[in-house]
DNA sequence: TATTGTTATACTCTATAACTATA
DNA sequence: TATAGTTATAGAGTATAACAATA
């Protein structure tokens, strides 16, 4: 499995990383280092950096948590989307969750396959299709929810509360 | 690859009643929305779908600004970290940025290829290889450095210069 | 036996282009 | 013409497995 988790995540609290600039330089590493007074550099001042090792870790405990009902955070998206706005095309949900719509093509498919969602044809414009959750769709929606939530409890208890609501605050912007 | 398409493009004019939900007023969306006004319900409390979508723009972002030299963000990692460690092993850089070994080998391939790094059998442990920037690649990585500055400004204006310190020192567990 | 670098495979995601049937 | 959905392709990125040389 996955060897990523580099803190457990016990670890809230974390002291401030001390990394151990340059002191090195006159020579070369040893190789077999232990890895852990490896310094970052530039990288440490680069919120791109932060943000793509959270977002991975973020990523792998959403899969992780929604693993029994094997749905993907892009999944869980796009079915939130259209549970609260239904009828909507799909172009309309591609341009609103920043997704090509070539994929939602294949993202639909997959959806549709479960009976989580149906394409309806428009009535007003035969090119298009209204989008639904089904029955079945809604229930389960509603469980992922649930586990969504849980995992959300996760990220609290990784960075915080406060950390969390805080970020959310300034990411506003990005939703 | 699979047919999925049940939903005939004919079909349209049934007037059978379409399942429709109670949200909107009375009817769905009409499609061709304009798309401002799309709620995204659950989406915007959970830290994961905001994260993903600042990471995609600070990405491209990234990715423009540093157009002209062609590096990517992880190009861009494994360099700042062998240009301050020189003489780690492949192993070592993989897991301290978290790059699988097997996909370090490409990236290396591409750097050693323009002549940014180069590959020294170590001394120690035939098996192993100790990395380091070349004369090139040292005068190139100050320039991607200055260029990442840059983007890093773009950050701050997005975001707000305090957010964006706030944003590192809240994830500082993740470097 | 275990590890390092390597090759290979598969699946996800992003980014295009092009085709069709409509509008 | 332009747009919605679809198909196809290509390149990153992620996750594995397996192999040769070496420890």
């Amino acid at each position: 499995m996955a060897i990523k988790q580099q803190t457990s995540r016990k670890a809230a609290g974390t002291g401030a990383a001390i990394r151990r600039p340059q002191t090195r330089a006159a020579n070369d590493r040893t190789l077999g280092d232990a890895g852990d007074d490896i310094g970052l550099d530039a990288l440490v001042g680069h919120a791109g950096y932060v943000v793509r090792r959270f977002q991975l870790w973020i990523f792998q405990d959403f899969v992780k948590t929604l693993a029994t009902v094997d749905i993907r955070p892009t999944q869980y998206s796009v079915m939130t989307v259209i549970g609260a706005n239904p009828g909507l095309s799909q172009m309309a949900v591609a341009k609103r969750l920043g997704i090509e719509r070539a994929r939602l093509v294949h993202l639909l498919d997959s959806l549709e396959e479960r009976a989580f969602v149906s394409r309806i044809p428009s009535a007003t414009d035969r090119r298009s299709h209204a989008l639904h959750l089904t029955g079945r769709g809604k229930t389960a929606l509603a469980q992922f929810k649930r586990l969504a939530a849980e995992h959300e409890r996760h990220v609290a208890d990784k960075i915080g509360k406060e950390n969390r609501e805080q970020l959310l605050r300034i990411l506003a912007c990005f939703t």
